[in-house]
DNA sequence: CCCACGATGCTGACGTGTCATCAATTCGCC
DNA sequence: GGCGAATTGATGACACGTCAGCATCGTGGG
């Protein structure tokens, strides 16, 4: 309150318009990932583990994903007591950690990714035109970089198949 | 995996792009929220009962801010932990609980609000000219409104003062 | 060679969000 | 008025994310 400058109502509306998109796309996107059993957290760790033939080091896999220590260690512990994943010691570095899907996880990803790519087209995608797709993304680019973003991560995360 | 029809390039570019403006976002504004002293929950919890000259009903309190009742019932016992705000009983419908805040509350809010206003400002307006402006109003309603949104609400959801 | 320092991964504590459920109360309809 | 249904708020269980801290291991400078 008694703020210096707040926002005029044509900023308002799109603050509060922008509020109700993420949430839309957080319902939709996040609740077809629930219907195939899976939370953001578990997509995002299973794109790149799938996309790898090998097991990979706790440390690459949280920095494809652009997640912390701390955080992909919990993750990992829930995941592989659901058996979507297996945990082994490297033996080139003997601090490291290797981690590999099972065969559940892969049939786990395989089975959400198709409704999760459809799902993220027809909730954003298939309501843009050619000229919004650029107008947003340079929009997004500039405020990611104005803010000094430099990583890539975030939570309920994407990746191609 | 074997996506139907996954994104071209330049849909994968507006898509990671979007994912970094939201993280980018959360980041510079929960951040300051935190200097503050308070969660994005905390504050949209706050800014409504600042609002208010009299005591709320946990019921509409929730419908202002669009959370559940479950959720606020949790957020408010751990506010009224810490002092911020204090519940009673409500006379005319003894269901009814209402709640208001203390100068603890009103307090934190004064300080915190005008920061938070200026870090959206800092981080999403000032990097916008008044094209980006309207034509990113009009994506956000439409992408929330075809994904059938109704309601307020959201997270680390804002007001004014 | 060795030891300080950094890297790596894990854990516990805690705040948060969702779901299912419960008790108390009020409301609607007969 | 009375009874079944809806409303209201709280709770416990659980998943998730952050933070601080720990043990282990590798590396580089002396």
């Amino acid at each position: 309150m008694t703020q210096p400058r707040w926002l005029n109502p044509e900023e308002e509306r799109l603050w509060l318009a922008f509020l109700r998109m993420r949430r839309a796309l957080d319902v939709a996107i996040d609740g077809q990932l629930a219907e195939a059993g899976l939370s953001p957290a578990d997509y995002d760790v299973l794109v790149p583990l799938s996309q790898s033939d090998e097991a990979l080091r706790v440390r690459d896999l949280a920095a494809l994903i652009g997640w912390d220590r701390s955080r992909i260690a919990h993750q990992l512990r829930r995941m592989e007591q659901r058996g979507l994943l297996v945990r082994s010691g490297s033996t080139t570095d003997r601090r490291g950690t290797l981690v590999q899907l099972t065969d559940l996880g892969r049939t786990a990803i395989t089975a959400a990714a198709p409704g999760h790519v459809e799902t993220v087209r027809r909730v954003l995608f298939d309501q843009l035109d050619h000229d919004d797709l650029t107008r947003l993304t340079s929009i997004a680019e500039r405020v990611a970089d104005a803010a000094g973003l430099t990583g890539i991560s975030r939570t309920g995360g994407q990746a191609r198949g």
